[in-house]
DNA sequence: CTTCAATGTAATCAGTGCTAACATCAGCCA
DNA sequence: TGGCTGATGTTAGCACTGATTACATTGAAG
């Protein structure tokens, strides 16, 4: 958006930017692009302010360090996520249609928005406790799957704890979205060479995706002893 | 080892140890007790030299750069864990039970080792093919894996694809271990606040670990459509 | 119109990854 | 024995980074 002749984008000072007005979320979204990149480690805050043609200690206005701005980004994903979960939890299928509905949009989020996922359940945030609303955004982002989960086990009269069901289905659906992203999203470029073991394993449980899926959730709902 | 009376290990330069000697192992070993306490971003080489009385660029002659101490590590990872997988793959019971005790190794490696692990599948080292015994040595971990896989889809006369099975198996064990990690294992220390949803659900799974991966791999394993 | 909080700037600091040129050592072979 | 050589460590230095502090500019509210 507002790209070609457009007029504030460009590097000049002249007139009146010296208030950028956008400047939070230009970052934000500029620090997704440099992510994905080149990685975390390389992202620098000197460089997002050069490409805003913003002075370097500019976005220390908006966070108060590097962390703080990753955990923006993942404080968003939640939000999106559990926006998302919602709207499918909430349509008119059975209990176990959408169960798997959810699951489906789950991995999707995170085909979609691989950086941002990372951000979310990856180690380079570490603990949550320094950011308070990204512990709530998880939270909340969690209650979404945990209404379908208590929902599930009424109907169906599971002999389940719907926690201990929600760590099973939820590492399952975690599992599949998180290997997919580091192991099989590996940039096979170059090298080519024989598809390595690994990957095939992750390739062909990803070809019929929402098959497998439901035979993950299935299984689990089945054992009942 | 070689902690108490050490000569080496003081900071006079002394005579000497001018040549350190076992400096990359050291640097590896130290890396991950920096890793663990501040996390990757904050690691820096020229803390680690300090901390073994040795110039700042020293860590250069063992590693090419950062992300290849980080490489070290994750393929020292996966050859422990290849090993240990290695060794209760060849027990002498059943093909489920040591399918099931695969598994358990698994996760209790992730918990023994966090930092490794995720360096190991986190993102951080994101594309492995600049590092061609990382490759390797994580291919060569899955082909334990892969074994008990193609002996229980014979054994069991399965209708699946062994390539399939892997991928929903790894990923069911992988969340597992994964969320674990990340989630579960936050600090809530001074915090104390009413324990998180998603966080009860994890330590919920995690009471009777091992019975509940038997229903996860059961699960898997009974559905047959 | 004034005031003020929000937002951007300028100057600066300590610390970092990394390179290049040099020093020291251990072990091998003549 | 002694000298050569590759591995390992050192020194000096560059470009860059995250972060802090004090200051400038603005839009908007009163």
């Amino acid at each position: 958006m507002s790209s070609s002749t457009a007029v504030g984008t460009s590097s000049k000072p002249g007139k009146g930017n010296y208030h950028h007005g956008e400047l939070r979320q230009l970052l934000m979204d500029s620090a997704l692009v440099h992510i994905a990149a080149h990685g975390t480690e390389k992202l620098s805050l000197r460089a997002l302010a050069r490409e805003a043609n913003v002075s370097p200690t500019a976005p220390f206005r908006h966070f108060a360090n590097k962390r703080a701005l990753f955990a923006a980004l993942a404080t968003q994903g939640f939000q999106r996520l559990e926006e998302r979960v919602r709207v499918v939890g909430q349509s008119s299928s059975r209990i176990d249609e959408r169960l798997l509905a959810a699951a489906l949009t789950y991995t999707e989020f995170a085909d979609e928005n691989p950086v941002v996922y990372q951000l979310m359940f990856g180690s380079i945030l570490g603990d949550f406790s320094e950011f308070e609303r990204l512990g709530a955004a998880a939270s909340d982002a969690y209650g979404e799957l945990d209404k379908l989960l208590v929902e599930v086990v009424e109907v169906k009269q599971l002999p389940y704890d719907e926690l201990v069901l929600g760590g099973l289905i939820w590492s399952a659906i975690h599992g599949f979205a998180s290997l997919r992203l580091n192991v099989s999203g590996q940039d096979s470029g170059p090298k080519n060479a024989p598809e390595l073991r690994p990957r095939q394993a992750l390739i062909a449980m990803s070809e019929g995706l929402e098959a497998n899926l439901k035979i993950m959730i299935d299984g689990l709902l089945a054992q009942s002893s």
